[in-house]
DNA sequence: TTAGTTTTGGTCAAGATGACCATAACTAAA
DNA sequence: TTTAGTTATGGTCATCTTGACCAAAACTAA
């Protein structure tokens, strides 16, 4: 058996070894507040089982195997923590520091994920796995809590200009609800009159002939997305 | 001598190595058409001299070493390909797909850098480092074709938006020389006074006293960028 | 001296945005 | 049954931005 790996060299060989290859998820879903009820940020972390940082929280992620693609590799992910299948996909960044890692060199391929979340995903929390409020989660393995705002404000930057909030909500939704997202994510205060006429105003917002009843006030109409639903569209120009 | 390169071993195992990383740089600068003399964009490539495509065209590149950053590996590829350092650089886009190389997994990590062409950079040239104008390449090597498309599409929009022109001139222009490059970019004509009161209105934009002098025409004001020489303002939040 | 060209400052209408008002429609309490 | 409270919805108004366009200033070259 010829096979080497790297990690069983000792330590001049590590040193000469190339930086390994790992993709992490950054996943995000919309959960009410406990305290207001107000939807807010929440995203999965897991366990770390060893060293290093072992017992600290991280970002869901593994190794790139030979045979699947960045992306997909994500998506496996998000499968295998959550349960649940992205709404969004997107790569957010390379990370690469030098020591980021302290017993090896590792890039890390970064990619972040809307997602709705269910019973499903809720069911799949367990002692390793949990979901914390995304502006609440103390001090995390590695570089994670870098990771974390810089795809916070990926999402803020996407929701300001993209339309990316509809992947955080089911099929229908009421423009209230929408409003909520934005207020959530850019936790500002936005004008209910002006934000509906905006949204009237862009094509990928239908509205339906279905109202949400059992509300405590005037029903409000329920409105569908009917843009694409929006798997990494940065990496249209490569197959 | 117990060091195994996954390069020497047999097809099984290269099956079973961890794909390969390399970075990969496109290096964008101005210079005037022979044709027309206004300012077109052109970038640096670099001949194959061994297989998979050798003799074909490529973007400047390697394998990144296990102590140098990411970034720092990119501003080494434009250092030897160019002999100069980039004025402007930041991560563009990590491309992984299955099949870019046909002998074996690489993942790029692809950054992208604007230079302004000096006198030093064209003795760099030679038999095999050539500029090109970034709109006539003709077929190159692996996806480059493909990222090169993704950086332009990069270019454009950080171009619209950020304020990223001014770092493909000199530190003393002329507001016509932006909107030239804002032309040559955008490939589309644009209001001089329109543009002018744009310009005039942001403040990274310093008014100087002197006038470019020796025109055919009326001499124009020369200004100054005194924004930061943004070396990927992406990566603040990771050391 | 004059024609030609670029630079520079300006106007005007159309469109987008934020602040704000008013009515419609429903629930829940009196 | 009435009334108060709350959200949904439609609208106005002043302000800002944008694109189209006009005109004078300033220089060169003929």
């Amino acid at each position: 058996m010829k096979r080497v790996y790297y990690s069983s060299a000792n330590v001049s060989e590590r040193q000469a070894a190339p930086p390994s290859l790992a993709i992490s998820t950054v996943i995000f879903a919309l959960r009410p507040s406990e305290s207001s009820g107000r939807p807010t940020l929440w995203l999965p972390l897991v366990r770390r089982i060893r060293e290093p940082f072992k017992g600290l929280w991280a970002l869901p992620g593994g190794p790139l195997s030979h045979d699947e693609s960045l992306q997909s590799a994500a998506a496996r992910n998000l499968q295998e923590t959550t349960g649940l299948a992205p709404r969004y996909l997107e790569q957010l960044y390379a990370f690469g520091g030098l020591h980021r890692s302290p017993t090896q060199r590792v890039v890390s391929i970064v990619y972040w994920a809307l997602v709705q979340p269910t019973e499903a995903a809720l069911a799949d929390e367990s002692e390793n796995v949990r979901w914390f409020r995304a502006d609440r989660l103390g001090h995390l393995a590695f570089d994670h809590n870098a990771i974390v705002d810089y795809a916070l404000g990926r999402l803020r930057n996407k929701l300001a200009y993209g339309s990316v909030a509809y992947h955080l909500l089911g099929e229908y939704f009421t423009l209230a609800q929408v409003r909520e997202v934005y207020e959530a994510v850019l936790d500002r205060q936005l004008d209910p009159a002006n934000f509906r006429r905006q949204l009237k105003s862009t094509p990928e917002i239908e509205e339906t002939g279905e109202y949400l009843q059992g509300g405590k006030h005037r029903p409000p109409r329920l409105y569908r997305y009917t843009g694409r639903p929006g798997l990494d569209p940065d990496n249209r120009s490569t197959p």
